[in-house]
DNA sequence: CAGACAAGGCTTTTT
DNA sequence: GCCTTGTCTG
């Protein structure tokens, strides 16, 4: 154990890592290193033998994060580290409800609904209630609930509000859904943080037993807490104040999902003998790019205020670049990237490309295919939400929790077995009647009389079938269940023999999900190992947990992804006016200022060179239009970054700009611009499946001469927009009107 | 009752 | 534009 522990840190963070008695709010600048505050500290406690590693109770934002925090104050302090509380405090709080489960209704076994199966609950209730889902949307119904649960709010709490007649529907499913849900044994997203809440209002031993173990809280990002996680904190640590909090009001992004940034803004109220201390030396970025990032940030109201310095160089300016369309933009992060390999300084792991919404990734993608640059793409469709991989795990959460409906109806009837939308009806009156759980209703099928006799064989077979895993789950391994229910049930051979390119990637899916099962049964000890706490961590996991740093291939994810990690090279899309700010945002201050926090976040994870890139035109839903190209006008963000720090090139048009609501034929000329005194063209077609690309000038028979704004498809035709002359904008098929290019 | 096809809705961001 | 959902047909 090096005795010289502290020795690497620079005063401020040395201060932050012995001051240990008061609550202490560490303001940490991007690329200060808070994290290596927290590693240090957690050593410094365990080295010191201040506490025992149960005894420290550390809340990361993502689970990769903890794994990494666990392994590098393992290095610190040359042992092993067991039995430490560290994860999100999603993590966290489920590893507390498995203990005291019992206290408030629930068992051990819980199942954990995401938001799929939080609509399909959703449904299933509206429908009992007669609620039309065509007036009130399960999606904005389970977004309400949701949203209330964040706010502390419960289903009376709610009622009580309620003036409005949608309102009020809610509000009769928000009970509903309540009830279902403890029915269920199931807990939603919101309630593994707020449960636990319960179980210490309520049991106030429970409370005090978890205030006298847990001698030390430390908080990472505490600036996207939420209420919950507040209290959560405050009550574990109002007995010691032994509490340390790290975070920056700069990087609050995720306000939309319920945190607040006052948990911030306001911790000296909250904990009046805190002390502050602030890191604002930063160790990550250019002195451009760092000052680029302070002017913009500057900008915001709702802010403590702290000025980020760097002793390292003063680097590069950051480029902005418009490009023609998402294509162009994507042609030019190929540009950027074979420019940044002549360096010879960098590979592909130190690029990567951060989108504000995940749509924006496919247009990257396919031209990284087509250069054959390999990517790994963080987000979009997840992992566990994939449909081969949620029906294998619906069985395997059946198994261990028999009330959990939702799952089990997911399975009932697939693979087919002759039950259908009716048969499943009526088992759920008849279970409704005896007020038994539907999977004790299935038990019973046979004294249902509605049934046919071929629907009670097939689910007196499914029963049995179930039962005899579940005498298993205690005598095999996880590992072990999953496969046989898979061979049993077909879950993967129907994928097998298919020559679908969607079942092959199932195939290889259910590999990999038994795979994981297989690393999860070897890596944790026997009472860790087992199927339900398997299900419950895989329900906390994001596809960030999964991000491999070493595999060499540029990385693409959203903004909100890239938090906490850091790149030498950052290349950031889509900065347009309505994406990114993203147009919902532009109504109120407070959303804008959060979109520019974002932003911020994006600047200060580049290292050495930073790129800003926009389309002029881009396909997808804008203006509550979909498949249409729009013109766009640069990110007003752009234009809050100081001249200095940033480098245009020069643009050829040489035309008029370009105007949908402008009838006159002059042609669009954007393909061509100057980039840093290179001539580039970009005259490739922007769909190469089709004779016609957006900008053509083409004549119809009818209309006469006009410009394809869009291209799309039509059953087996072409669908064209072409913006006529008098701002006639019309929709046509290629195939069936007798279009004809003009050159 | 299951598969095929058409219409409708929808995109911020995620635990 | 895409994906999900609903409806029609065998």
């Amino acid at each position: 154990m090096p005795d010289n522990l502290l020795d690497n840190l620079n005063p401020e963070q040395r201060e932050a890592v012995q001051y240990l008695d008061k609550p202490l709010l560490v303001l940490a600048g991007a690329g200060s290193g808070k994290t290596r505050v927290l590693i240090y500290k957690i050593a410094h406690l365990l080295q010191k033998g201040l506490v025992k590693p149960q005894e420290i109770l550390a809340v990361t934002f993502t689970n990769k994060a903890a794994n990494e925090m666990r392994q590098r104050a393992e290095l610190l302090v040359e042992s092993q580290i067991t039995g430490m509380w560290i994860g999100t405090f999603h993590s966290i709080c489920a590893r507390i409800l498995r203990k005291e489960a019992n206290h408030i209704g629930h068992s051990r076994n819980f199942t954990i609904y995401d938001v799929d199966d939080q609509i399909k609950q959703i449904q299933r209730i509206m429908e009992f209630l007669n609620i039309d889902q065509k007036i009130v949307k399960p999606r904005q119904v389970q977004y309400v609930i949701s949203k209330n649960k964040n706010k502390l709010k419960n289903a009376p709490d709610f009622e009580k509000a309620a003036t409005n007649f949608i309102d009020q529907k809610i509000a009769n499913v928000f009970w509903e859904y309540e009830a279902a849900l403890s029915r269920n044994n199931a807990f939603d997203f919101d309630d593994l943080l707020i449960k636990p809440l319960d179980l210490f209002t309520q049991n106030e031993n429970i409370l005090t037993k978890y205030q006298d173990s847990l001698k030390y809280i430390l908080v990472d990002e505490y600036q996207d807490t939420n209420r919950a996680q507040y209290h959560f904190i405050k009550m574990l640590s109002a007995k010691h104040r032994r509490i340390c909090v790290v975070g920056d009001e700069d990087q609050s992004i995720y306000r939309w999902r319920g945190a607040d940034i006052e948990n911030i803004l306001s911790f000296e109220q909250d904990f009046p003998d805190c002390k502050i201390i602030r890191l604002e030396q930063n160790y990550r970025s250019t002195q451009t790019i760092l000052n680029a990032a302070n002017s913009l940030v500057a900008k915001n109201q709702q802010r403590l205020g702290k000025y980020l310095w760097s002793e390292k160089e003063v680097g590069e300016q950051i480029r902005i670049i418009p490009a023609p369309s998402e294509v162009g933009e994507a042609r030019h992060i190929l540009k950027i990237i074979s420019e940044m390999q002549s360096l010879g300084t960098y590979t592909l792991n130190d690029i990567a490309v951060l989108y504000r919404t995940n749509a924006q990734s496919r247009a990257i993608e396919d031209q990284l295919r087509r250069s054959k640059t390999p990517y790994k793409l963080v987000g979009g469709t997840k992992f566990y939400e994939r449909k081969e991989i949620k029906d294998i795990l619906a069985y395997l959460k059946l198994l261990v929790n028999p009330n959990d409906s939702v799952s089990l109806r997911r399975v009932i009837n697939f693979p087919t077995r002759g039950i259908g939308e009716i048969s499943i009806q009526h088992i759920e009156n008849f279970g409704r009647e005896k007020e038994i759980t539907l999977y004790d209703a299935v038990m019973d099928a046979e004294t249902i009389p509605q049934l046919s006799t071929a629907a009670k064989g097939s689910l007196k077979h499914f029963v049995d079938q179930i039962e005899n895993f579940r005498v298993k789950i205690s005598q095999i391994t996880a590992y072990e269940l999953a496969q046989e229910v898979i061979e049993t049930f077909n879950l993967r051979s129907q994928y097998q023999h298919s020559d679908m390119f969607e079942d092959k990637a199932r195939f290889e899916n259910v590999n990999e999900l038994l795979n994981s099962i297989a690393i999860f049964t070897e890596t944790n000890a026997d009472d860790n190992a087992s199927l339900e706490v398997y299900l419950q961590e895989v329900s906390l996991l994001t596809d960030i947990d999964y991000w491999d740093p070493e595999n060499n291939a540029v990385t693409l994810m959203t903004l909100h992804s890239a938090k906490g990690l850091e790149f030498p090279i950052i290349i950031i899309t889509g900065m347009e006016d309505g994406l990114f700010p993203i147009s919902r945002a532009l109504e109120n201050d407070q959303d804008l200022e959060e979109e520019r926090r974002l932003f911020y976040v994006g600047m200060t994870r580049a290292k050495d060179h930073l790129f800003l890139l926009w389309a002029q035109r881009r396909f997808g839903f804008q203006n509550s239009e979909y498949g249409m190209a729009y013109k766009n006008v640069p990110s007003r963000f752009l234009k809050e970054i100081p001249e200095g720090y940033i480098v245009r090139p020069y643009s050829v048009q040489t035309g008029q700009e370009w105007d949908r609501n402008d009838g006159s034929n002059h042609r669009q000329t954007d393909i061509d611009f100057y980039y840093e005194d290179k001539f580039i063209t970009l005259d490739e077609p922007l769909l190469d499946y089709s004779i016609y690309s957006v900008g053509q000038w083409v004549v119809h028979d009818d209309f006469g001469k006009g410009q394809i704004l869009g291209i799309g498809k039509s059953g087996n035709g072409t669908k064209l927009t072409i913006l006529f002359a008098r701002n006639q904008l019309k929709k046509i098929i290629a195939e069936y009107a007798n279009i004809q290019i003009v050159d």
